[in-house]
RNA sequence: GUGGAUGUAGCUCAGCGGUAGAGUCCCAGAAUGUGGAUCUGGAUGUCGCGGGUUCGACACCCGUCAUCCACCCCA
């Protein structure tokens, strides 16, 4: 009697109930729309990998995240943690079956072993697209054109994109003699817009001193126009060099295509992972920030060296859907749909099934979505479900209505019903409306 | 991994060392087939889970699981 198991998941894992799992695809399918409209196609990976493909260059952080064991043939297995790296395996292995410039989309779950917060899970989904084979700032622009089409494509009202360059802060690092320091650097210099000014300024005084504190200070600064910044980080860095030529031209692009509104230069992004070498990019949201960006990436051009001699220079982003569908419902704003019937029809006798189905078939020939209700049941309860699918519309034959040789249509919201003679003019009438 | 808060009906939440409550929702009826108001009646809980203290624990103690927040890191 007691011996049934009690039904849970694990931590930071989640089931999806109809109503967020329809939210979820209708951002998926936004995101693929606008991927596709850029050229993207579409690639799939394995979940699981050998453990070194997967953490060939990870830190200790990664390492410490995945999901890592001994299948049943003694292999030491991993789980992805991300799409990036299994792409690099997967454009080694493939590299002489495919073409360059290569650009895909990969949409799929990653799972990671890290505690839990809100918009933060252990398995999550994440939305990559890249672009392989060249480094130029046309691929780069690219990859932010596609996230500012992107957030426009998920109903974000306003989103902006903060980009930097990896590589003139590495020039700046070497002309303040702290080269040797520069991941930690990073690092702190990552965490600005969360810990404020004054405390990174510690953190960098403890690390390389007190004047290299300000020295640093000064170039992260930001906040005045992107072209004035770059001069100002162009100058600070020793002078003009080819990386910060490489943001001027990508702001030239941004300018040409109307985007240079969302773009935002801020010498303080660096990104954590550490597999970035150029430009490297964080979107957030306007209506709340703080939620973290929902979209990152950067420029990488030494990924697939790990697995291959050919170079394969790359660039890409991902998009954290389960981020922004937390921010959406942060904001209140989360799509409530009950479902995909448009038409529910009803049962109000069993005997005239076969009428019911006829007339679903008919309905669905023309592409409207509908289900018939599968017993005869009260018709409040009826309505009741249908409202629940989100229903337009109910259509009712019951012996009163085949009596008169009649189908009625139900307005649900208006509970306002019409004859018509024949499924044929309900059709017609499905379709005006 | 560290620290803090929380966990009671489907949902939102009260509660007290002595037989588990409200609102909402749900079900039935008033209206014997046409749902948003009203009224009447009704159903529902391993009080997260496991131990301990106690005559008695939902309450106190310990552990554990989960959620939220902060750190860390990141999407």
């Amino acid at each position: 009697m007691s011996d049934i198991i009690q039904p849970r998941v694990l931590k930071g894992f989640r089931d999806f109930l109809p109503q967020a799992e329809m939210e979820r695809e209708a951002l998926l399918e936004a995101l693929t729309e606008t991927f596709r409209r850029f050229g993207f196609v579409p690639i799939d990976t394995p979940v699981l990998e050998y453990a070194e493909i997967l953490l060939g260059k990870a830190g200790g952080e990664t390492e410490k995240q995945v999901y890592r064991f001994k299948d049943n043939g003694e292999r030491d297995v991993a789980m992805r943690f991300d799409l990036t790296v299994p792409f690099a395996r997967f454009m080694a292995e493939h590299a002489g079956e495919l073409y360059l410039p290569f650009r895909r989309y990969h949409m799929a779950k990653v799972w990671r072993g890290e505690n839990t917060q809100r918009g933060r899970y252990r398995e999550f989904m994440q939305c990559d697209f890249d672009i392989v084979g060249v480094d130029t700032a046309s691929a780069d622009f690219d990859i932010m054109a596609t996230i500012a089409q992107a957030m426009s494509a998920l109903g974000v009202p306003g989103a902006s994109i903060h980009v930097n360059h990896r590589g003139v802060f590495n020039r700046f690092l070497a002309k303040a003699g702290i080269s040797g320091k520069s991941v930690e650097a990073l690092r702190v210099v990552d965490k600005l817009a969360k810990i404020g000014a004054e405390e990174t300024r510690r953190q960098l005084a403890e690390l390389a001193g007190d004047t290299a504190a300000d020295e640093v200070l000064e170039f992260i600064k930001g906040g005045d126009g992107f072209e004035a910044t770059l001069e100002r980080m162009t100058r600070i860095a020793g002078g003009s060099n080819p990386d910060s030529d490489r943001l001027a031209e990508l702001f030239g692009m941004a300018t040409a295509c109307g985007l240079s509104g969302m773009l935002t230069l801020s010498p303080s992004i660096t990104r954590g992972l550490d597999y970035y070498t150029g430009v490297v990019f964080e979107t957030f949201l306007d209506e709340i920030p703080e939620i973290g960006s929902v979209c990152s990436g950067g420029r990488y051009n030494d990924l697939a060296s790990l697995y291959t001699r050919q170079r394969l220079p790359g660039v890409g982003a991902s998009v954290g859907i389960d981020r922004l569908i937390a921010a959406f419902e942060a904001l209140g704003r989360s799509g409530k749909r009950g479902g995909y019937t448009r038409v529910l029809v009803a049962n109000s006798d069993p005997t005239l099934c076969a009428e019911y189905q006829a007339a679903a078939s008919a309905l669905r020939a023309e592409g409207i979505a509908c289900e018939v209700y599968p017993e005869a049941k009260k018709l409040v309860q009826q309505y009741a479900y249908a409202e629940l699918k989100g229903a337009a519309f109910a259509l009712i034959r019951g012996p009163e209505e085949k009596g008169r040789g009649a189908w009625l249509l139900r307005n649900l919201s208006e509970r306002a019903n019409a004859e018509y003679a024949s499924v044929d003019a309900v059709i017609a009438v499905l379709q005006g409306a």
